[in-house]
RNA sequence: GGGCCGGUAGCUCAGCUGGUAGAGCAGGGGACUUUUAAUCCCAAGGUCGCAGGUUCGAACCCUGCCCGGCCCA
């Protein structure tokens, strides 16, 4: 019969400890202490009687010594994940290594590793089978966990700021809070359809009308379109709403708030990004909508005269029924891919921004900015319309734009405009893509790198 | 949706002008007490993405489809 393979391993070290442990020793060395290391066996050399292992876990990779006269038969595959003990080392080379006293076998691979020298290459294979990327390219892992690392400072950052975490719904009557169409599903036992949402936006404000001040959510929004380098239909989004802030506060926060993740994860607040060194320290370029389309020669508020001016630029229009998709257009094919540093841009046309509230001095802009870095908006934020009666109007001009052929517009929601009726207090929110956050933070050009399991089609 | 490129052993790849499919690594067997892409010997490994077509003969040429990448929309 064949025995029963452990159940667990306790005590045991991470290997980056083991191998600092190593670094003083002499060639050739060992120490008087025990270790106990466990991970999965990613290099076998036999030397007749001396088997070199290596064994990888999270924290790094070491070198095993197994003499076969005190550990016996090495029984041991590539990719098998085992248990040792044994003294912390040096060989003859000086490579640090466990002297190995006794190795259980944990668990035996049964399908054997993609070539161990090669890694891993093939695009759609590393995404369809991530396990294997993370276990065969350690940049993967570095990369995976560079953006739990990234969501766990945000997370802190807020917490200490005093926000709640909360959750609302993903399956929503309603879909708002975003220019998208939604995926759709069904309700069985109401018999009613339900949307995935496209945003977390309207269940926050509510939260805000009922007192909880200052949220955030962090999870996933769904919008029903095509997979880009920097699309993906499902991906994560922060959300938080401040009472008693407005834009211009939130801004601040949000410079805060990046710069110290980057702080915190990278040890600096630079990134490589797309050949560009990208730094998030405070202050970000701030520059007003206007002025950066004005800068292309593509401010205009006449629709005619935009478009004409789009198509001299060579500028597929034809699916831009409205000037608001033109002037969108405008500001996401020329502006958006130049804005490479950290930069805000801000106050923006009204027809663009449901939400948020109307500049002091011209009600045709609204106290709104949009943030970018590395060529690509990271996110979005508002000076909250806290006015029902307001909210309820912008609801009507997003009816006229879906009239118009914008299928994207703003489908209106009264259940949230009742919410504001009861008063919310002057709120200030923003959204923040955090795939795109660990895209720039990794360097990883592809959101599918960001994303352990990116979608794809199905296959037979 | 359109254009270009790709899919050959578990992985990384080669395969010329159409002539019966190759290597390295991994996996199996063996040798070796300081190797680290260890080395050496032996044996094994294939629906060439799928389906048609052309041809005496197709991984290779043609058509359609599937999956992926990049660019465009």
């Amino acid at each position: 019969m064949a025995p029963i393979a452990p159940k667990r391993f306790p005590d045991r070290d991470e290997i980056a400890t083991v191998r600092r442990e190593c670094e003083p020793l002499e060639n050739g060395a060992q120490a008087d202490t025990t270790r106990r290391l466990a991970g999965r066996v990613m290099a076998r050399r036999d030397m007749g009687k001396l088997v070199f292992l290596d064994l990888v876990d999270r924290s790094g990779r070491i070198q095993l010594l197994c003499p076969l006269e005190r550990t016996g038969e090495i029984d041991v595959h590539l990719g098998d994940v085992v248990g040792v003990s044994g003294a912390p080392a040096k060989s003859r080379r000086g490579e640090p290594s466990l002297m190995v006293d006794s190795l259980e076998l944990l668990s035996r691979i049964r399908t054997p590793l993609p070539d161990t020298f090669h890694g891993l290459t093939d695009v759609e294979l590393r995404y369809r089978k991530r396990y294997l990327d993370l276990l065969m390219n350690e940049e993967a892992r570095h990369d995976a966990l560079v953006r739990s690392r990234t969501v766990a400072s945000i997370r802190r950052t807020l917490d200490e700021w005093g926000f709640v975490e909360v959750e609302t719904p993903v399956l929503q009557p309603r879909y708002g809070g975003a220019f998208a169409e939604p995926f759709v599903t069904h309700w069985n036992s109401l018999d009613e359809d339900r949307y995935l949402r496209i945003a977390t936006e309207l269940y926050l404000k509510r939260l805000i009308v009922g007192g909880l001040e200052k949220v955030y959510e962090i999870g996933k929004d769904f919008r029903n379109e095509g997979v880009s380098f920097k699309h993906h239909p499902e991906f994560t989004m922060l959300e938080w709403y401040e009472a008693y802030a407005d834009y211009r506060d939130t801004m601040d926060r949000i410079e805060q708030l990046v710069a110290r993740a980057a702080q915190e994860v990278l040890g600096t607040t630079t990134c490589t990004f797309r050949g560009h060194e990208i730094d998030f320290a405070p202050p970000w370029r701030r520059m007003k909508f206007v002025d950066a389309l004005e800068e292309h020669g593509l401010w205009t508020r006449d629709a005619d005269e935009l478009r004409r001016r789009l198509q001299e630029r060579d500028v597929d229009v034809s699916k831009d029924p409205t000037w608001s998709k033109l002037i969108d257009h405008a500001h996401s094919h020329f502006v958006e891919p130049a804005l490479v540093q950290p930069t805000i841009l801000y106050d923006y046309p009204v027809e663009l921004s449901p939400f948020a509230r109307a500049t002091d001095d011209d009600p045709s802009i609204v106290e709104r900015f949009e943030y970018f870095a590395g060529g690509m908006e990271l996110g979005n934020a508002f000076t909250e319309i806290n006015d029902a009666e307001e909210q309820a109007s912008r609801f009507t001009s997003q009816e006229a734009e879906r009239a118009a052929g914008d299928v994207e517009a703003e489908g209106g929601d009264p259940d949230y405009v009742e919410a504001l009726s009861y008063g919310m207090p002057p709120t200030g929110g923003i959204g923040l893509g955090i795939d795109r956050l660990a895209m720039v933070f990794t360097g990883r050009e592809s959101i599918r790198d960001a994303i352990l399991f990116p979608a794809l089609r199905a296959t037979g």
